[in-house]
DNA sequence: AATCTTGCTGATATATCATATCATTGCTGT
DNA sequence: ACAGCAATGATATGATATATCAGCAAGATT
């Protein structure tokens, strides 16, 4: 990723955050800088060990949670369940409101895409599970795929 | 779940296990009788301690994860990866064979629902993977839904 | 400027989920 | 009975996540 395009990006993140009253600081730029950088998603304690050996410092996994929660509120960055890691969202410096994501997960390279599903698959998937009695809340959906250069 | 159901159910899982050349033990059958009872997923340890219980024995968790393996191998029950808790598969005793499943988890009461979705669904899910540049391998969907009683 | 309030971070403990490894037991076919 | 292999026991450790309370720092109020 170009410097350019990160400093915009981050940018991004701090009008996100001003608009919203949340607060940019230091550290959560920091973790959230960090895993732009990453071309794969990251357990909590991964990021912990990078910020740590990165700045030199030693912030508690705690502190990551917790930064990490903000994060996710803001739709920063999204949890992936189905690996319990961590992943900086793709639209931060895109205009458009941000989707309910869906996740393509490289099971080889573990890398990771995300796209925002056409909505007519969206709405035949609702339309499925209320056949079923439920009514879908989130349609985040994790999906295990290989990508191009792993295939 | 009425007695004979169950007991139907158990002994198609003895004929599964037979067929592959796996062995149904008495402990696993002990681990299957228990998850199929339960009407909510249930973690490795809440397993675990259900069994102990209900038998006045001390397996430990390490057995349970054993046993939960082999069961997922014949696909007798399934792992929720968003919840990291195991269910019961609800299609045993079916005749059909058994398509990669979806699961509908209620937000509020845990309940789960195990569906098939229509292949065209499906196919078009795997299209728009596709023309994201992935390949999809695998299309079980956790989807966080509220059920009928819940809403 | 001093104080207040709120939100952020530090620090520690503990809970929860999962795997590694080696020893022991018990079927199964010869 | 014996050998071989599958299942389980036992113990340790690693990985992920939450609870709780104390200290600190930035923006708001006086
Ligand atoms: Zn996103
Ligand atoms: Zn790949
Ligand atoms: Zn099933
Ligand atoms: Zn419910």
């Amino acid at each position: 990723m170009k410097e350019q395009q990160l400093n915009k990006i981050l940018t991004k993140a701090q009008d996100i955050c001003n608009h919203s009253g949340g607060r940019l600081t230091t550290k959560r730029k920091g973790i959230l800088e960090l895993m732009l950088l990453s071309n794969v998603p990251l357990s909590a304690y991964e990021i912990t060990d990078k910020y740590n050996k990165s700045t030199d410092s030693s912030m508690a996994a705690m502190s990551v949670y917790r930064i990490l929660d903000f994060l996710e509120t803001e739709q920063l960055v999204h949890k992936l369940s189905s690996t319990n890691k961590y992943v900086a969202c793709s639209h931060i410096a895109c205009s458009h409101s941000h989707e309910i994501p869906q996740f393509l997960i490289c099971g080889k390279c573990q890398s990771v895409k995300e796209i925002a599903i056409a909505k007519r698959i969206a709405d035949e998937l609702e339309q499925e599970v209320a056949n079923a009695g439920y009514k879908l809340v989130n349609s985040q959906l994790e999906l295990q795929c290989i990508c191009e250069k792993c295939s």
